[in-house]
DNA sequence: GTGAAAGCGCTAACAC
DNA sequence: GTGTTAGCGCTTTCAC
């Protein structure tokens, strides 16, 4: 054993005075040797300090144990949870997560896709965040699970409740009296977003409130534009609804703002619901009710789905629904 | 050229008549060819749509073109910003970045940590989000970047001008007038945070204003903890300050929410500087005043050094500081 | 300027 | 139950 190189499967091999086959053996529990010389190989991988070689490992076996993750924006705390979930899970599982954060950009997402083809990853996740697939049919023979939206083709989609939320988040307001509920909402076409809608609509019906087309406003879903958008509709109309079920957090809070700064009382004369329920709905006063989207179970899901593709097990659900939760806090 | 599998080097030396050593120096810019000969062979890369095996490659170079990240939480968004520009300055360099979030938790993290060696990663960049470092020792023979803190043996460490920082912050409240500055401190030992301290102190003395004991608080650096330290605060000992330096940015919207709450007025009464500069604190009203910690620098510098050590070149400096700035916003 | 061939560390088929 | 060995795809030395 040379004193530099980290020592392999051949060093190991020699100080149990074993062949590297039985090594091989022990090390992947493959059954077909006595307890006498596992405790043997055992002892000698302990004493040389011995750890695999992944490539060695990858190239033999064309599998990388690595999956990965592509993702349009860290920084999203809703992606960074599934992303923290999915690499606890995967880490259990001996795999391991590499990150591609696209940007929402597509060349920066082809860049990775095509780094990750090279390493030979056994997977990936493809998390969309609502914008258009777009690098469809450039990955071929891997195994990809998508959350949230999946092109037309694909095989495996692990989605939240987004209808049964839309639902949840509006009837609450509905069963506290809310009568004109602005429905706020990502400009964007998405399905996600088409699925709360139809959750507010069923809720209002549900409730015998008709639906009321004035009481639809669309805006990019951040902060800044929330706010400029309600701004302008303050001013233009003052507060001419009675509840808000924003799509997303972030515009609710900059609801929240601007009906605060105006002095209006919330949730006395305006209430307010969010969706994801991200940590900020708890640090804001009053704290804002929302939709809990269990990124847990979705990164449970989706990694639970990508080893069963990788192991080519049959699958029984091409789509699965996680379900969501109302959080009900101090703006409703 | 096989119908179902990837076609490797020697499918392209076929295709282009030439030998597997020459398609290699081709590939790799390694020069010793023709130009003719260059010609043919990219033509038969192309024509093959070849991708090349890195786990092959790094077999036989012991190079993986991986880096790991080892984050306390990828769900905080000043360590996640920091992994979206490593990452983006990675991918340029053709490297790829694996996750490694441990959760502050030693077992997660030498679990990530064997994974990596195994996997022959090319360098670690290790953020440590002022806790301890307790893997020392541990790993052998890979370049570690620290940033924020590093064990006493490191050899690379990044880190924020966290002295300046803490000068920034607080001389801002005392050229506003403010005397009696609550210095509410994360109360772990950290070396960033004795920094920050010591800006603190820096500004008091060259503001005249005596370093009072009693205006320094300790909490553990979260929104719940601050919050109810300074609700006890308030209630024990009224409002006995005029400003307040948090040395991050949750511990200053908790003290803002509860002031405000209290019926006290910001900026007018009490002026508050945090540190860090999340998004969050311009999404609050009033926006926070706060210290903005440069992660793209600080990304670009743990990148541009991990890839200097793994190629062996010579760095002049063992620890970079990265600037910082004041971000005056509405609390002051 | 180009090719032949060894070998990186490992697994798995086959032999015993 | 264990050993021998071929070969995964690539780089690199050594011939020519």
């Amino acid at each position: 054993m040379d004193e530099k190189k980290k020592p392999s499967i051949v060093d190991v091999a020699k100080w149990a005075g074993v062949s590297t086959a039985t090594v091989s053996r022990v090390i992947n529990h493959n059954g077909g040797y006595s307890r006498e010389t596992e405790e043997k190989v055992k002892k000698a991988v302990n004493e040389c300090e011995f750890t695999p070689n992944a490539n060695a490992i990858g190239l033999r076996t064309n599998k990388s144990r690595c999956i990965g993750v592509i993702v349009p924006d860290v920084t999203n705390e809703f992606f960074a949870r599934i992303i923290q979930e999915l690499d606890f899970y995967l880490l259990k599982h001996k795999y391991s997560l590499l990150i591609c954060n696209s940007n929402e950009g597509y060349e920066l997402e082809n860049m990775h896709i095509r780094g990750l083809i090279e390493k030979h990853i056994d997977g990936i996740v493809y998390i969309s965040g609502q914008n258009e697939i777009k690098h469809t049919g450039k990955i071929r023979n891997i195994p990809v699970v998508y959350i949230d939206r999946a092109p037309k083709n694909a095989e495996m989609l692990i989605m939240s409740d987004n209808q049964e939320g839309g639902y949840l988040a509006t009837r609450e307001m509905v069963r506290k009296g809310c009568l004109r509920i602005l429905l706020l909402r990502d400009v964007r076409c998405a399905s996600t977003i088409r699925y709360r809608k139809e959750g507010y609509l069923r809720a209002l019906r549900e409730g015998n409130i008709p639906y009321n087309e004035e009481l639809e406003v669309s805006c990019f879903p951040e902060y800044a534009q929330a706010r400029s958008v309600m701004d302008r509709l303050m001013k233009s109309r003052g507060c001419f609804f009675d509840g808000i079920f924003a799509t997303n957090d972030m515009m609710a809070l900059a609801c929240i703002n601007v009906l605060l700064e105006a002095g209006v009382k919330i949730p006395e004369e305006v209430k307010v619901v969010g969706f994801d329920n991200i940590s900020l709905t708890r640090f804001t006063s009053p704290q804002i009710t929302t939709i809990t989207q269990d990124t847990r179970q979705m990164a449970l899901a989706a990694g639970s789905t990508i080893l069963k593709m990788i192991q080519k097990k049959e699958i029984r659900e091409k789509t699965t629904i996680i379900p969501v939760t109302l959080e009900v806090r101090g703006t409703t």
